[in-house]
DNA sequence: ACAGTATTATTGATTTTGTCATTAATTGCA
DNA sequence: TGCAATTAATGACAAAATCAATAATACTGT
């Protein structure tokens, strides 16, 4: 689990900013998605890390409530996660007691994901735990921006 | 080098997006923004594989544009990577011809990474080639949003 | 119905990254 | 001067990405 310091949130300096644009780099779009798609990770995994479980994990959890429940193949597409990884991500999840592997019935190759009662709860908390946390990270940008931005990634991403 | 492959510039597809709003993801800025953030930079990584550089290695060289030199204690910072990191990197693209160590006039414990001219050249290269290959990426997108992302992304990540 | 092909979950090997501790050289401070 | 801090570098180790292979099962075209 990649756990950064959760004392250090990691806030950039000043400095740091101008030079960056001065470099040319801060009109980079792979430089800043992915910093900024780090940092938010970072904040994210120290967020979630007091229910026990990686922002991986969470992520696993979160998606097998959908319905009906994701197969295993489903979960490496959508997190973009090779199949081996999550078959190590379920495996821990299950001994947590968040979720299931269930045969599926209309196909024996496949097991669904599927949380348990414990999980769904575990998967509720987490998602106001990280609405909180991203309000907090993103209070100085005005709620059209922060929607915008949603919108706007949700292009990109989805 | 972390080379996706080139030929698949990895393209969401549309269930899975719609799976991804119904599971409560698709809101979660943690998941979009790093999925974002992973999949500009595979497609930037093929980009510039062309140029014979990682995405990682086009950022050191692209940094180390920027006047006065930066110091490998800097580029760890600005690019969030560690230090040990950095020597690899700066290795590589010294024996490419593409920077300089040179020692610091003022301090002598530091080495300024310097672009070469070829690197010089590379760096622009590659500034042209991502900024071709974004606009490609985000043509959904209008003008006006993709200001508007990269001003708030900018406020996020710098 | 059959043969061949594709898909699913899993395991394991290999490589790449991230993280940490340590070191030698050098600097700056008390 | 002497001591703590900083820089680049090296090596150790854990975590993660990547890739190949396998057994079980499903699907295809004939």
């Amino acid at each position: 689990m990649p756990s950064p310091n959760p004392t250090r949130p990691a806030a950039p300096h000043r400095k740091d900013a101008r030079r960056l644009l001065a470099s040319g780099l801060g009109e980079n779009f792979a430089f800043l998605l992915s910093r900024a798609g780090v940092l938010t990770t970072e904040t994210a995994n120290a967020a979630v890390e007091p229910l026990g479980i990686s922002i991986q994990e969470y992520m696993v959890l979160s998606f097998s409530t959908v319905s009906p429940p994701p197969s295993q193949r489903e979960l490496s597409q959508v997190l973009r996660l090779d199949p081996s990884r999550i078959v190590g991500l379920v495996d821990r999840l299950e001994q947590a007691g968040l979720v299931q592997r269930l045969p599926s019935p209309t196909d024996r190759r496949v097991k669904q994901v599927v949380p348990t009662d414990t999980g769904q709860r575990l998967s509720q908390q987490g998602a106001v735990i990280l609405a909180e946390v991203h309000a907090q990270q993103f209070a100085g940008l005005q709620p059209e921006e922060i929607a915008a931005l949603s919108a706007i990634v949700r292009r990109i991403a989805l």
